[in-house]
DNA sequence: GTGAAAGCGCTAACAA
DNA sequence: TTGTTAGCGCTTTCAC
């Protein structure tokens, strides 16, 4: 074990004053000292192995290097692309991240935050998908910049990096009346995340675009496969004409090819299928998923980008990235056809 | 915006001397002062929502209530998982956890690690699973209190969790000799790696049991899909004769599907697999994949344990938790039969 | 261009 | 039980 060596052990090694040490260790305030002195204090310093205390610096000057992300599940495949984005990002500027998993468990949202903020984090990315959001408020109130990841507010007040909602479910639309489907269905995330309204409201408009009705809608109660299944479900015993199916998010699509299943139905050939992320491996399900890509890597070096910017910029103004989808065309969709496997609603399940 | 409030505030408030609010406000120290005045100071606290400061108290007493975590990529679903149990069950004691991801670039291992200690982390879970390891030493030198998640050190000199990579691969290669395989090989990951080392060894250690030839391995150049499909075309290649394959990991699993695909062959009638990890999602993939499952949330949670008891108790003796992996049974294995697909080494490509 | 001195917000000896 | 004092390691005015 070694001992601690601070500024006063460099200053003494070097022959000068510890303040001397603070200015030639610090490139911004290098040129206000001799380069002799500079080249002593700098060997000083590797003799001894010193390494600034970031503490100390943070309670001196206020700036922490260290950057807050808010999300609500690492280990969901998105947020864990977002975090490895902005992780890459920020490391190459000097800060570190720090992550507070939101879970369920949305009241403990401003405790979260509090506690990022008691550490005195320089910056605050909220992954956090829910509509209503006293966190922006707290950012602002506690004057930390902060960008959205994933999600924007409706005031506007923060910046944020977004998937365009709205293209993306027109594009799985589009796909899917091209195909020439004509009974398309939706199903929906959770109402209470931005995603999910938006999403949906995506599915409506572009329906309309085709006259078609867009009544064809059950609300999953949370992103997952079993959420997926049940909505499948209900969809399928409330409205047995549909074939095609555009869900909110892979994992809810990949619930409805269990519900598929369980019904005896195929997909493509019953029910075409879109889903929505194009996380990994959805090449690999069976069958290859058709979905529509969004890069969340990407979307977490653009929201590094856009918070760095906040930080060095605080008068900058704010601004919303939004970053085009793509559809990735598999094989869970295919050319409507007549006369399909029967299937009424009380069709027997197969298991 | 709000002005920052410190224990001096909350002091004139409560009309106490700032050290008379710190030891109110501290758990530990707060049966020192009398309860009125502990209400008093709680009170003044409250109205004025006063927060501690982290980087204060950690200036003054070195103890930062934050965790360094070293992971090579957090998107793989693997260590999202692992970092979401530690964050679990480290939030639930009041640490925060810092990421720091190292990628391919592992010369910057150590750098990572000094910038974590530069935040004055309280402790280290080292996710990063090379074998050749000066971390280790960097945590002992550095007095930095450490576990090792999903890899061990040959010196034990740190606490680690483990999953049982040797009875893993018995658990594979017992399925694929019960099934009637004799001719059975090895996609192993890098040997630089020590689950690539580990899984490799259980693999000859289960095929000598039966008295087998343990010389079918091919070795990927990473755990990636790619490297899967490569080595297990080589497989193919060198050993037209094999009749089951057992992956080091889920990916090279998924890459061996594909390199079977491109070569006309079918899982399992022509080959039987058995992957390891069962990340998300592998009993959508087709088909349905038999794997080794090993639970890395709760590695997380564990080494989180493990940790929290090294920096509690310093002198405990470190210990090994080993993992019991489990196998799971789908569809990538069966019976071997005689008389399977025509398949030499110059089998045309099907694409 | 360099040194001196103060202080960021907190805690822990020590004194009362 | 409470107040006084010092200082964690650093940066940054202010003098020189």
């Amino acid at each position: 074990m070694r001992r601690k060596v601070t500024m006063q052990h460099v200053a003494e090694l070097a022959g000068v004053h510890p303040s001397t040490v603070s200015r030639a260790l610090n490139p911004a305030t290098r040129d206000m000292v001799h380069p002799d002195l500079v080249n002593k204090v700098v060997d000083a310093a590797k003799k001894l192995a010193y390494r600034t205390d970031f503490n100390a610096k943070t309670l001196r000057t206020g700036r922490s290097k260290l950057i807050g992300a808010l999300v609500p599940d690492i280990s969901s495949s998105l947020f864990a692309a977002i975090i490895s984005g902005i992780n890459h990002r920020l490391g190459g500027a000097g800060y570190s991240v720090v992550i507070a998993e939101v879970g369920d468990d949305t009241s403990r949202l401003l405790e979260l935050a509090h506690g990022l903020a008691d550490h005195r984090v320089d910056g605050l990315i909220l992954g956090n998908v829910f509509v209503e959001d006293p966190l922006v408020d707290f950012c602002i109130d506690h004057a930390i910049p902060a960008v959205l990841v994933n999600r924007a507010e409706s005031g506007s007040r923060l910046s944020a990096v977004i998937s365009d909602d709205l293209t993306a479910m027109q594009l799985a639309v589009d796909h899917l009346h091209s195909l020439g489907h004509r009974q398309i269905a939706h199903i929906a995330g959770p109402q209470e995340q931005s995603t999910g309204v938006l999403r949906r409201r995506g599915f409506k408009f572009a329906l309309t675009g085709f006259e078609l009705a867009d009544s064809l809608i059950e609300v999953a109660v949370d992103y997952s496969r079993e959420g997926g299944a049940a909505a499948m479900l209900r969809l399928l015993d409330r409205h047995p004409e549909i074939t095609a199916v555009a869900a909110a998010n892979d994992l809810l699509a990949l619930g409805a090819y269990d519900a598929m299943a369980s019904r005896g139905l195929k997909c493509p050939d019953d029910i075409s299928l879109v889903g929505h992320n194009d996380i990994p491996h959805m090449d690999a399900v069976h069958p290859p998923m058709t979905t529509v890509r969004i890069s969340h890597k990407e979307m977490g070096l653009l929201a590094a980008d856009l918070l760095l910017q906040a930080i060095n910029e605080p008068g900058a103004a704010r601004r919303n990235i939004v970053l085009p989808p793509q559809l990735i065309i598999r094989q869970s969709t295919s050319a409507f056809r007549q006369g399909r496997t029967n299937r009424s609603a009380g069709a027997t399940a197969r298991t």
